[in-house]
DNA sequence: AAGTGGTCTAGACCACTAG
DNA sequence: TAGTGGTCTAGACCACTTG
Protein backbone atom coordinates (compact mmCIF):
# COMPACT_ATOMS: atom_id res chain seq x y z
CA UNK A 1 0.00 0.00 0.00
CA UNK A 2 1.24 3.53 -0.54
CA UNK A 3 2.00 4.35 3.66
CA UNK A 4 3.75 7.48 4.36
CA UNK A 5 5.88 7.92 1.68
CA UNK A 6 3.29 8.27 -2.14
CA UNK A 7 0.02 9.05 -1.79
CA UNK A 8 -2.67 8.87 -4.47
CA UNK A 9 -5.46 10.85 -5.77
CA UNK A 10 -8.40 10.32 -2.95
CA UNK A 11 -6.68 11.93 -0.19
CA UNK A 12 -8.74 9.79 2.37
CA UNK A 13 -6.52 6.87 3.81
CA UNK A 14 -5.52 3.34 3.12
CA UNK A 15 -7.69 2.25 6.05
CA UNK A 16 -10.51 3.45 3.86
CA UNK A 17 -9.26 1.39 0.64
CA UNK A 18 -9.56 -1.68 2.87
CA UNK A 19 -12.75 -0.68 4.14
CA UNK A 20 -14.04 -0.57 1.03
CA UNK A 21 -12.93 -3.61 -0.46
CA UNK A 22 -13.79 -5.61 2.33
CA UNK A 23 -17.45 -3.65 2.07
CA UNK A 24 -17.54 -4.78 -1.67
CA UNK A 25 -16.64 -8.81 -0.58
CA UNK A 26 -19.44 -8.41 1.91
CA UNK A 27 -21.82 -7.23 -0.48
CA UNK A 28 -21.14 -9.18 -3.06
CA UNK A 29 -21.55 -12.15 -0.97
CA UNK A 30 -17.51 -13.20 -1.76
CA UNK A 31 -17.86 -12.95 2.17
CA UNK A 32 -21.47 -14.35 2.90
CA UNK A 33 -22.93 -13.88 6.11
CA UNK A 34 -21.80 -15.60 8.85
CA UNK A 35 -18.20 -16.67 7.21
CA UNK A 36 -15.13 -16.12 9.30
CA UNK A 37 -12.69 -13.67 6.94
CA UNK A 38 -8.95 -13.66 6.95
CA UNK A 39 -7.25 -12.69 10.00
CA UNK A 40 -6.10 -9.20 10.28
CA UNK A 41 -2.45 -10.51 9.59
CA UNK A 42 -3.20 -11.84 6.44
CA UNK A 43 -5.06 -9.06 5.27
CA UNK A 44 -2.44 -6.94 6.09
CA UNK A 45 -0.20 -8.81 3.75
CA UNK A 46 -2.75 -9.20 0.84
CA UNK A 47 -3.10 -5.34 0.86
CA UNK A 48 0.61 -4.71 1.73
CA UNK A 49 0.23 -2.47 4.54
CA UNK A 50 0.47 -2.38 8.60
CA UNK A 51 -1.31 -5.14 10.53
CA UNK A 52 -2.38 -1.43 12.60
CA UNK A 53 -4.47 -0.52 9.10
CA UNK A 54 -6.31 -3.24 8.54
CA UNK A 55 -7.12 -3.44 12.03
CA UNK A 56 -8.75 0.54 11.33
CA UNK A 57 -10.31 -0.58 8.76
CA UNK A 58 -12.00 -4.12 10.51
CA UNK A 59 -12.75 -1.72 13.57
CA UNK A 60 -15.11 0.64 11.30
CA UNK A 61 -16.50 -2.52 10.11
CA UNK A 62 -17.48 -3.45 13.45
CA UNK A 63 -18.52 -0.21 14.86
CA UNK A 64 -21.46 -0.12 11.96
CA UNK A 65 -22.90 -3.72 12.32
CA UNK A 66 -21.36 -5.68 9.29
CA UNK A 67 -18.81 -7.70 11.24
CA UNK A 68 -18.63 -8.94 14.97
CA UNK A 69 -14.84 -9.51 16.22
CA UNK A 70 -13.91 -11.61 19.16
CA UNK A 71 -10.45 -12.28 19.98
CA UNK A 72 -9.09 -15.72 19.00
CA UNK A 73 -12.48 -16.25 17.19
CA UNK A 74 -11.62 -13.68 14.52
CA UNK A 75 -13.81 -11.76 12.43
CA UNK A 76 -16.86 -12.82 11.09
CA UNK A 77 -19.73 -11.24 8.49
CA UNK A 78 -22.80 -10.43 10.92
CA UNK A 79 -25.62 -12.42 9.97
CA UNK A 80 -27.91 -9.51 10.06
CA UNK A 81 -26.33 -6.82 8.46
CA UNK A 82 -27.50 -3.17 8.91
CA UNK A 83 -29.56 -3.17 11.89
CA UNK A 84 -28.55 0.40 13.01
CA UNK A 85 -29.21 3.54 12.55
CA UNK A 86 -28.52 7.13 13.64
CA UNK A 87 -30.99 9.32 14.59
CA UNK A 88 -29.94 13.09 15.11
CA UNK A 89 -31.86 14.32 17.95
CA UNK A 90 -33.10 18.25 17.04
CA UNK A 91 -33.30 20.88 19.34
CA UNK A 92 -37.19 21.84 18.31
CA UNK A 93 -36.37 25.15 17.80
CA UNK A 94 -34.02 23.87 15.00
CA UNK A 95 -36.47 21.50 13.94
CA UNK A 96 -39.25 24.27 12.93
CA UNK A 97 -36.46 26.76 11.41
CA UNK A 98 -35.23 24.13 9.51
CA UNK A 99 -38.73 24.38 8.04
CA UNK A 100 -38.93 28.04 7.33
CA UNK A 101 -41.50 28.72 9.84
CA UNK A 102 -41.06 31.06 13.14
CA UNK A 103 -40.37 29.53 16.09
CA UNK A 104 -42.02 30.54 19.35
CA UNK A 105 -42.89 28.79 22.51
CA UNK A 106 -45.41 29.22 25.55
CA UNK A 107 -45.04 28.19 29.24
CA UNK A 108 -48.29 26.67 30.68
CA UNK A 109 -47.18 26.42 34.27
CA UNK A 110 -43.80 25.07 36.47
CA UNK A 111 -43.84 24.51 39.88
CA UNK A 112 -42.78 22.24 42.64
CA UNK A 113 -44.42 19.27 42.91
CA UNK A 114 -44.50 15.57 43.96
CA UNK A 115 -44.49 13.15 41.24
CA UNK A 116 -46.85 10.55 40.37
CA UNK A 117 -45.59 6.88 41.15
CA UNK A 118 -45.08 6.47 37.91
CA UNK A 119 -43.21 9.26 37.46
CA UNK A 120 -41.01 9.20 40.92
CA UNK A 121 -39.90 5.50 39.87
CA UNK A 122 -38.26 6.49 36.68
CA UNK A 123 -36.36 9.25 38.20
CA UNK A 124 -35.05 6.97 40.72
CA UNK A 125 -35.88 8.72 44.05
CA UNK A 126 -35.19 12.24 43.02
CA UNK A 127 -37.02 14.56 45.85
CA UNK A 128 -37.46 17.80 44.67
CA UNK A 129 -39.24 17.68 41.53
CA UNK A 130 -40.15 20.76 39.41
CA UNK A 131 -42.84 19.64 36.83
CA UNK A 132 -43.06 21.93 33.69
CA UNK A 133 -46.00 22.11 31.06
CA UNK A 134 -45.10 24.12 27.34
CA UNK A 135 -46.66 24.41 23.88
CA UNK A 136 -44.22 24.93 21.09
CA UNK A 137 -45.13 26.79 17.65
CA UNK A 138 -44.43 26.80 14.40
CA UNK A 139 -45.94 30.13 12.82
CA UNK A 140 -48.24 30.54 15.87
CA UNK A 141 -49.67 26.78 14.87
CA UNK A 142 -49.43 24.57 17.82
CA UNK A 143 -46.14 21.69 16.99
CA UNK A 144 -45.63 20.06 20.11
CA UNK A 145 -47.00 20.09 23.69
CA UNK A 146 -44.18 19.56 26.34
CA UNK A 147 -44.65 17.85 29.99
CA UNK A 148 -41.70 17.18 31.89
CA UNK A 149 -39.99 16.51 35.39
CA UNK A 150 -36.61 18.25 36.39
CA UNK A 151 -34.96 16.75 39.17
CA UNK A 152 -33.69 19.56 41.41
CA UNK A 153 -31.06 17.66 43.36
CA UNK A 154 -29.08 17.73 40.42
CA UNK A 155 -30.29 21.00 39.10
CA UNK A 156 -31.15 23.47 41.59
CA UNK A 157 -30.87 26.42 39.54
CA UNK A 158 -33.62 25.31 37.16
CA UNK A 159 -36.11 26.28 40.22
CA UNK A 160 -35.53 29.96 39.55
CA UNK A 161 -38.83 31.84 39.17
CA UNK A 162 -39.78 32.80 35.59
CA UNK A 163 -36.71 31.04 34.24
CA UNK A 164 -39.09 28.92 31.70
CA UNK A 165 -41.41 31.61 30.57
CA UNK A 166 -38.61 32.82 27.65
CA UNK A 167 -36.43 29.70 27.43
CA UNK A 168 -37.92 25.98 27.24
CA UNK A 169 -36.66 23.93 29.34
CA UNK A 170 -34.93 21.54 26.84
CA UNK A 171 -32.78 24.56 25.44
CA UNK A 172 -31.59 25.83 29.33
CA UNK A 173 -31.23 21.86 30.65
CA UNK A 174 -28.55 21.40 27.30
CA UNK A 175 -26.80 24.49 28.15
CA UNK A 176 -26.82 24.42 31.84
CA UNK A 177 -26.83 20.62 32.90
CA UNK A 178 -23.92 18.35 33.03
CA UNK A 179 -23.45 16.09 29.82
CA UNK A 180 -25.29 13.10 30.47
CA UNK A 181 -26.57 9.78 28.17
CA UNK A 182 -30.21 8.60 28.31
CA UNK A 183 -33.09 6.95 26.95
CA UNK A 184 -35.45 7.28 24.58
CA UNK A 185 -38.93 5.88 23.01
CA UNK A 186 -41.48 6.61 20.25
CA UNK A 187 -44.75 5.30 20.54
CA UNK A 188 -47.89 6.12 18.80
CA UNK A 189 -51.14 7.44 20.87
CA UNK A 190 -54.62 9.37 20.65
CA UNK A 191 -54.04 12.77 22.16
CA UNK A 192 -55.65 13.28 26.16
CA UNK A 193 -57.59 15.75 27.14
CA UNK A 194 -54.53 18.35 27.80
CA UNK A 195 -52.63 17.35 25.06
CA UNK A 196 -55.82 17.83 22.64
CA UNK A 197 -56.50 21.81 24.55
CA UNK A 198 -52.60 22.49 24.07
CA UNK A 199 -52.77 21.43 20.43
CA UNK A 200 -55.94 22.46 19.62
CA UNK A 201 -56.82 18.83 18.13
CA UNK A 202 -59.98 16.86 19.19
CA UNK A 203 -59.28 14.63 21.68
CA UNK A 204 -58.15 11.59 20.19
CA UNK A 205 -56.27 12.33 17.47
CA UNK A 206 -53.17 10.46 16.87
CA UNK A 207 -50.12 11.74 18.30
CA UNK A 208 -46.58 10.97 17.79
CA UNK A 209 -45.15 10.12 21.33
CA UNK A 210 -41.76 10.75 22.29
CA UNK A 211 -40.48 10.30 25.95
CA UNK A 212 -37.27 11.19 27.12
CA UNK A 213 -35.01 10.27 30.32
CA UNK A 214 -31.94 12.24 30.76
CA UNK A 215 -29.25 11.37 32.92
CA UNK A 216 -26.28 12.82 34.23
CA UNK A 217 -23.36 10.70 35.82
CA UNK A 218 -24.69 9.99 38.73
CA UNK A 219 -28.96 10.84 38.49
CA UNK A 220 -31.70 11.49 36.25
CA UNK A 221 -31.92 14.91 35.56
CA UNK A 222 -34.80 14.88 33.23
CA UNK A 223 -37.90 13.00 31.69
CA UNK A 224 -40.08 14.76 29.05
CA UNK A 225 -42.86 14.24 27.21
CA UNK A 226 -43.39 15.23 23.98
CA UNK A 227 -46.58 15.50 21.99
CA UNK A 228 -46.34 15.80 18.24
CA UNK A 229 -49.51 17.38 16.22
CA UNK A 230 -50.00 15.01 13.19
CA UNK A 231 -47.90 15.25 10.25
CA UNK A 232 -44.87 15.38 11.98
CA UNK A 233 -42.24 12.91 10.89
CA UNK A 234 -38.90 11.58 12.31
CA UNK A 235 -36.45 10.74 9.59
CA UNK A 236 -32.97 8.32 9.93
CA UNK A 237 -30.50 7.23 7.86
CA UNK A 238 -30.01 3.57 7.83
CA UNK B 1 0.42 6.32 31.41
CA UNK B 2 0.71 2.32 31.82
CA UNK B 3 1.91 1.69 28.51
CA UNK B 4 2.54 -1.75 27.06
CA UNK B 5 5.24 -2.67 30.11
CA UNK B 6 2.10 -2.27 33.25
CA UNK B 7 -1.50 -2.22 33.95
CA UNK B 8 -3.76 -1.28 36.21
CA UNK B 9 -7.35 -2.99 37.41
CA UNK B 10 -10.12 -2.05 34.16
CA UNK B 11 -8.13 -3.91 31.34
CA UNK B 12 -9.81 -1.57 28.58
CA UNK B 13 -6.87 0.43 27.33
CA UNK B 14 -5.60 3.73 27.94
CA UNK B 15 -6.92 5.38 25.22
CA UNK B 16 -10.83 4.77 27.76
CA UNK B 17 -8.98 6.79 30.25
CA UNK B 18 -7.80 9.97 28.43
CA UNK B 19 -11.68 9.63 26.73
CA UNK B 20 -13.35 9.14 30.05
CA UNK B 21 -11.54 12.14 31.56
CA UNK B 22 -11.73 14.36 28.58
CA UNK B 23 -15.81 13.75 29.50
CA UNK B 24 -15.73 14.78 32.78
CA UNK B 25 -13.68 17.83 32.09
CA UNK B 26 -16.36 18.50 29.42
CA UNK B 27 -19.20 17.44 32.15
CA UNK B 28 -18.30 19.42 34.58
CA UNK B 29 -17.93 22.72 32.51
CA UNK B 30 -13.44 22.78 33.15
CA UNK B 31 -13.98 22.66 28.98
CA UNK B 32 -16.52 24.14 28.48
CA UNK B 33 -19.32 24.26 25.25
CA UNK B 34 -17.60 26.05 22.38
CA UNK B 35 -14.07 25.88 24.00
CA UNK B 36 -10.86 24.66 21.86
CA UNK B 37 -9.10 22.48 24.10
CA UNK B 38 -5.28 21.43 24.31
CA UNK B 39 -3.89 20.24 21.01
CA UNK B 40 -3.17 16.50 20.93
CA UNK B 41 0.41 16.80 21.85
CA UNK B 42 -0.06 18.76 25.19
CA UNK B 43 -2.50 16.19 25.88
CA UNK B 44 -0.01 13.26 25.53
CA UNK B 45 2.39 14.93 27.77
CA UNK B 46 -0.14 15.57 30.49
CA UNK B 47 -1.28 12.17 30.04
CA UNK B 48 2.40 10.14 29.82
CA UNK B 49 1.21 8.86 26.39
CA UNK B 50 1.58 8.35 23.08
CA UNK B 51 -0.08 11.11 20.55
CA UNK B 52 -1.99 8.31 18.49
CA UNK B 53 -3.85 7.09 22.08
CA UNK B 54 -4.81 10.89 22.53
CA UNK B 55 -6.05 10.41 19.21
CA UNK B 56 -8.18 7.60 19.27
CA UNK B 57 -9.69 9.01 22.68
CA UNK B 58 -10.64 12.46 20.90
CA UNK B 59 -11.79 10.77 17.62
CA UNK B 60 -14.01 8.41 19.79
CA UNK B 61 -15.66 11.33 20.90
CA UNK B 62 -15.92 13.20 18.01
CA UNK B 63 -17.45 10.34 16.69
CA UNK B 64 -20.23 10.77 19.54
CA UNK B 65 -20.55 14.38 18.76
CA UNK B 66 -19.00 15.67 21.83
CA UNK B 67 -16.44 17.60 20.23
CA UNK B 68 -15.30 19.12 16.69
CA UNK B 69 -12.17 18.75 15.49
CA UNK B 70 -10.66 20.28 12.42
CA UNK B 71 -6.81 20.38 11.29
CA UNK B 72 -4.85 23.30 12.45
CA UNK B 73 -8.18 24.30 14.15
CA UNK B 74 -7.82 22.10 16.37
CA UNK B 75 -10.55 20.62 18.86
CA UNK B 76 -13.80 22.11 20.04
CA UNK B 77 -15.91 21.34 22.36
CA UNK B 78 -19.26 21.15 20.65
CA UNK B 79 -22.24 23.68 21.70
CA UNK B 80 -25.09 20.80 21.68
CA UNK B 81 -23.46 18.17 22.96
CA UNK B 82 -25.31 14.26 22.84
CA UNK B 83 -27.57 14.59 20.05
CA UNK B 84 -27.50 11.28 18.27
CA UNK B 85 -29.29 8.21 19.29
CA UNK B 86 -28.33 4.79 18.30
CA UNK B 87 -32.13 2.49 17.36
CA UNK B 88 -31.42 -0.88 16.51
CA UNK B 89 -33.56 -1.78 13.63
CA UNK B 90 -35.51 -5.58 14.88
CA UNK B 91 -36.65 -8.08 12.60
CA UNK B 92 -40.19 -7.97 13.29
CA UNK B 93 -39.97 -11.60 14.05
CA UNK B 94 -37.14 -11.04 16.90
CA UNK B 95 -39.26 -8.04 18.24
CA UNK B 96 -42.04 -10.26 19.07
CA UNK B 97 -40.18 -12.91 19.94
CA UNK B 98 -38.41 -11.28 22.74
CA UNK B 99 -41.79 -10.67 24.75
CA UNK B 100 -42.06 -14.17 24.82
CA UNK B 101 -45.16 -14.25 22.64
CA UNK B 102 -45.30 -16.22 19.63
CA UNK B 103 -44.88 -15.52 16.02
CA UNK B 104 -46.62 -15.70 13.30
CA UNK B 105 -47.22 -14.48 10.06
CA UNK B 106 -49.74 -14.42 7.29
CA UNK B 107 -49.85 -12.82 3.85
CA UNK B 108 -52.69 -11.10 2.08
CA UNK B 109 -51.66 -11.03 -1.19
CA UNK B 110 -47.94 -10.60 -3.42
CA UNK B 111 -48.57 -9.42 -7.32
CA UNK B 112 -46.73 -7.62 -9.92
CA UNK B 113 -48.33 -4.66 -10.51
CA UNK B 114 -48.01 -0.57 -11.66
CA UNK B 115 -47.22 1.62 -8.74
CA UNK B 116 -49.26 4.60 -7.61
CA UNK B 117 -47.18 8.08 -8.73
CA UNK B 118 -46.03 8.87 -5.61
CA UNK B 119 -44.61 5.25 -5.03
CA UNK B 120 -42.85 5.39 -7.71
CA UNK B 121 -41.04 8.23 -8.07
CA UNK B 122 -39.32 7.09 -4.74
CA UNK B 123 -38.61 4.06 -6.53
CA UNK B 124 -36.10 6.10 -8.71
CA UNK B 125 -37.56 4.42 -12.21
CA UNK B 126 -37.63 0.50 -11.29
CA UNK B 127 -40.23 -1.02 -13.47
CA UNK B 128 -41.44 -4.21 -12.61
CA UNK B 129 -42.50 -3.81 -9.29
CA UNK B 130 -43.48 -6.66 -6.51
CA UNK B 131 -46.41 -5.16 -3.98
CA UNK B 132 -46.63 -7.37 -1.00
CA UNK B 133 -49.20 -6.97 1.47
CA UNK B 134 -49.04 -8.98 5.04
CA UNK B 135 -50.28 -8.99 8.50
CA UNK B 136 -47.81 -10.30 11.62
CA UNK B 137 -48.77 -11.60 14.54
CA UNK B 138 -47.99 -11.61 18.59
CA UNK B 139 -50.13 -14.85 20.02
CA UNK B 140 -52.25 -14.42 17.05
CA UNK B 141 -52.93 -11.02 18.03
CA UNK B 142 -52.09 -8.49 15.10
CA UNK B 143 -48.90 -6.58 15.64
CA UNK B 144 -48.07 -4.60 12.40
CA UNK B 145 -49.96 -4.32 9.24
CA UNK B 146 -47.02 -4.03 6.18
CA UNK B 147 -47.50 -2.85 3.05
CA UNK B 148 -44.25 -3.14 0.73
CA UNK B 149 -43.05 -2.81 -3.15
CA UNK B 150 -40.07 -4.81 -4.42
CA UNK B 151 -38.43 -4.08 -7.44
CA UNK B 152 -38.10 -7.41 -9.03
CA UNK B 153 -34.88 -4.93 -11.62
CA UNK B 154 -32.81 -5.45 -8.37
CA UNK B 155 -34.03 -8.80 -7.20
CA UNK B 156 -35.75 -10.85 -9.70
CA UNK B 157 -36.08 -13.58 -7.46
CA UNK B 158 -39.02 -12.03 -5.32
CA UNK B 159 -40.99 -12.63 -8.39
CA UNK B 160 -41.19 -16.66 -7.54
CA UNK B 161 -44.68 -17.59 -7.00
CA UNK B 162 -45.36 -18.29 -3.64
CA UNK B 163 -42.27 -17.40 -2.13
CA UNK B 164 -43.78 -14.87 0.70
CA UNK B 165 -46.58 -17.32 1.77
CA UNK B 166 -44.01 -19.00 4.81
CA UNK B 167 -41.43 -16.60 4.90
CA UNK B 168 -42.07 -12.49 5.64
CA UNK B 169 -40.74 -10.19 2.43
CA UNK B 170 -38.01 -8.33 5.12
CA UNK B 171 -36.23 -11.82 6.20
CA UNK B 172 -35.98 -12.93 2.51
CA UNK B 173 -34.63 -9.49 1.42
CA UNK B 174 -32.07 -9.55 4.84
CA UNK B 175 -30.90 -12.74 3.56
CA UNK B 176 -31.32 -12.39 -0.49
CA UNK B 177 -30.53 -8.37 -1.22
CA UNK B 178 -27.39 -7.09 -1.29
CA UNK B 179 -26.11 -5.05 1.77
CA UNK B 180 -27.58 -1.80 1.59
CA UNK B 181 -27.61 1.91 3.08
CA UNK B 182 -31.64 3.40 3.74
CA UNK B 183 -33.22 5.49 5.14
CA UNK B 184 -36.51 5.55 7.40
CA UNK B 185 -39.04 7.76 8.66
CA UNK B 186 -41.36 7.61 12.19
CA UNK B 187 -44.60 9.11 12.26
CA UNK B 188 -47.92 8.46 13.86
CA UNK B 189 -51.41 8.87 11.62
CA UNK B 190 -54.94 7.63 11.87
CA UNK B 191 -55.87 3.82 10.67
CA UNK B 192 -56.98 4.12 7.34
CA UNK B 193 -59.77 1.61 6.01
CA UNK B 194 -57.60 -1.61 4.87
CA UNK B 195 -55.37 -1.23 8.11
CA UNK B 196 -57.78 -1.00 10.59
CA UNK B 197 -59.39 -3.95 8.45
CA UNK B 198 -56.09 -5.62 9.01
CA UNK B 199 -54.82 -4.90 12.38
CA UNK B 200 -58.81 -5.53 13.66
CA UNK B 201 -58.96 -1.19 15.16
CA UNK B 202 -61.15 0.99 14.50
CA UNK B 203 -60.73 3.21 11.82
CA UNK B 204 -58.62 5.95 12.70
CA UNK B 205 -57.19 4.41 15.81
CA UNK B 206 -53.53 5.50 15.79
CA UNK B 207 -50.89 4.04 14.97
CA UNK B 208 -47.00 3.82 14.63
CA UNK B 209 -45.86 4.45 11.07
CA UNK B 210 -42.24 3.39 9.96
CA UNK B 211 -41.59 3.99 6.87
CA UNK B 212 -38.67 2.12 5.25
CA UNK B 213 -36.47 2.53 2.07
CA UNK B 214 -33.76 0.16 1.52
CA UNK B 215 -31.24 0.97 -1.28
CA UNK B 216 -28.32 -2.03 -3.17
CA UNK B 217 -25.12 0.61 -4.36
CA UNK B 218 -27.32 0.96 -7.78
CA UNK B 219 -30.59 1.30 -6.95
CA UNK B 220 -33.34 1.00 -4.95
CA UNK B 221 -34.16 -2.24 -3.63
CA UNK B 222 -38.19 -1.70 -1.53
CA UNK B 223 -39.77 0.77 0.31
CA UNK B 224 -42.28 -0.67 3.03
CA UNK B 225 -44.85 1.23 5.59
CA UNK B 226 -45.41 -0.44 8.76
CA UNK B 227 -48.66 0.11 10.92
CA UNK B 228 -48.07 -0.62 14.00
CA UNK B 229 -50.91 -1.51 16.17
CA UNK B 230 -51.43 0.56 19.76
CA UNK B 231 -48.59 0.04 22.37
CA UNK B 232 -45.83 -0.34 20.57
CA UNK B 233 -42.91 1.30 21.37
CA UNK B 234 -39.67 1.81 19.99
CA UNK B 235 -36.92 2.38 22.45
CA UNK B 236 -33.32 4.09 22.13
CA UNK B 237 -30.29 5.06 23.41
CA UNK B 238 -28.58 8.23 23.78
C1' DA C 1 4.24 29.79 7.14
C1' DA C 2 3.17 27.17 10.76
C1' DG C 3 0.64 24.27 13.65
C1' DT C 4 -3.11 21.22 13.85
C1' DG C 5 -5.30 16.73 13.20
C1' DG C 6 -5.07 12.36 10.06
C1' DT C 7 -2.76 8.53 8.90
C1' DC C 8 0.78 5.04 8.44
C1' DT C 9 4.49 1.83 10.14
C1' DA C 10 7.07 -1.70 12.64
C1' DG C 11 7.33 -3.77 16.55
C1' DA C 12 5.70 -5.16 20.95
C1' DC C 13 2.91 -6.97 24.84
C1' DC C 14 -1.46 -8.27 26.46
C1' DA C 15 -6.35 -10.29 27.00
C1' DC C 16 -9.22 -13.43 25.72
C1' DT C 17 -10.90 -17.90 24.35
C1' DA C 18 -11.48 -21.90 21.12
C1' DG C 19 -9.74 -26.27 20.59
C1' DT D 1 -1.85 -23.42 24.68
C1' DA D 2 -1.74 -21.27 20.57
C1' DG D 3 -3.74 -17.79 17.75
C1' DT D 4 -6.77 -14.06 17.49
C1' DG D 5 -8.00 -9.24 18.14
C1' DG D 6 -6.92 -4.98 21.29
C1' DT D 7 -3.85 -1.72 22.44
C1' DC D 8 0.33 1.00 22.91
C1' DT D 9 4.62 3.37 21.24
C1' DA D 10 7.89 6.33 18.77
C1' DG D 11 8.58 8.26 14.84
C1' DA D 12 7.29 9.96 10.44
C1' DC D 13 4.98 12.30 6.54
C1' DC D 14 0.98 14.49 4.92
C1' DA D 15 -3.38 17.42 4.36
C1' DC D 16 -5.59 21.03 5.66
C1' DT D 17 -6.56 25.65 7.10
C1' DT D 18 -5.91 29.53 9.90
C1' DG D 19 -3.55 33.77 10.79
Amino acid sequence: MTGATARRAPPRGDWRAVHDEALRRIGAREWPPGALIPAETELAEEFGCARATVGRALRELAASGLVERRRRAGTRVAEQPSRHARLTVPLIREEIETTGATYSYALIGAAERKAPPAVAARLEGAERLLHVAATHFADARPFVFEERWINLDVVPEAARSGLFAEISANEWLVRNAPFAGGEMALSAAPAEAAEAAALGLAKGAPLFIVERLTRSPDAVITLARLAYAPGRRMRLEL
